[in-house]
DNA sequence: AAATAACTACCTACTGGTCGATAATTTTAC
DNA sequence: GTAAAATTATCGACCAGTAGGTAGTTATTT
């Protein structure tokens, strides 16, 4: 793994337990083992570093879902695999969504780092809308919207309060 | 209003926007006309200052809630009561659930700060499955908290797409 | 006299960011 | 094939600004 990638994954641990003030690039540059100087060459600035590390959340989050249709198609629910990795973020990393917290801080997030967030949920919501209207959904918008709304809620309330069954009972 | 109440209102703003790490003593000081040292006389801490303000926010939002039992007594539905108050927080003061924020960031906030805010939710889930179960649910518990997963959710993403459709297509 | 509420001055620690320098590597030109 | 040039990735030193917090003082009110 190179430097910037380690720099980006320590990043992500950072931010999905405190947000986007909750890393320095002093803390990052010493987990990595470089000086905080250095990050600099990475990331011009604090701010392309959220983005990029929002863009790349957004993109392997999509990449783990997969097609709606093919797994439709291989006889799963979309929506399953939807809840599902939702909740092993919540249970496997003991973390927030990425997205989830930076779009709860929206307001105060620089322009470009809002706007990747932005990208996350909109692409969440044509996903979403895709595979309940797979699943024959008549409202699909609204059942998508619905879908990530109670997910991302549950999974803020079960962190907060401290247990997983929370969110087990909300995905029930 | 006393300066410690100005304070407090100035603090909710900063939070409400941009989570714990988006106010300071210096902010709020300057803010209500007064030192940052000044602050310390009403707060110890910053810790002291948002667990004060995350308890005064929870009793607050229950007292504007009133009773299930009246609620129903009086011909109207506790659930659509609690949702239009997290309606008008997101229409009206066009900011985040202050404990919805701070819940996200849960991991990297003070202890005393931390168990405000589960305050916060435990009592919300109170009062919502006695609201359910005045309603005559099956299983008030888990519509409770997938009651406020949906409303915490749907106001996060309404705020980050900054568009409250999404909020009134998710509580439909 | 005591409690309240503010002040000035200061502290240490940390923030994101800039600068020029320095090796090591890779690409280009002859 | 090799010398020069450019690129990559790092460094130490430094900067101005801000953070939360403390000590001691002053004025006002009870």
């Amino acid at each position: 793994m190179s430097k910037k990638e380690a720099l980006l994954k320590a990043a992500e641990n950072k931010v999905r337990l405190g947000g986007y003030s909750n890393f320095s690039f002093r803390e990052l540059a010493s987990e990595v083992g470089i000086k905080s100087a250095s990050v600099h060459y990475h990331f011009p600035t604090k701010a392309d570093l959220g983005a990029e590390l929002a863009h790349q959340y957004t993109n392997s989050f999509l990449a783990a879902l997969g097609e709606p249709s093919e797994l439709k198609a291989s006889g799963k629910n979309p929506i399953d695999v939807y809840t599902q990795l939702f909740r092993s973020a919540l249970v496997t990393d003991r973390k927030m969504c990425l997205c989830g917290l930076l779009g709860a801080e929206s307001d105060s997030l620089p322009d470009k780092v809002r706007l990747e967030v932005k990208r996350f949920f909109n692409q969440n919501l044509t996903w979403l809308s895709a595979a309940h209207l797979a699943n024959g959904e008549l409202n699909p918008t609204k059942a998508a919207i619905q879908t990530v709304s109670l997910l991302e809620g549950a999974m803020m309330i079960s962190k907060t309060l401290d247990d997983n069954s929370y969110f087990e009972l909300a995905t029930q």
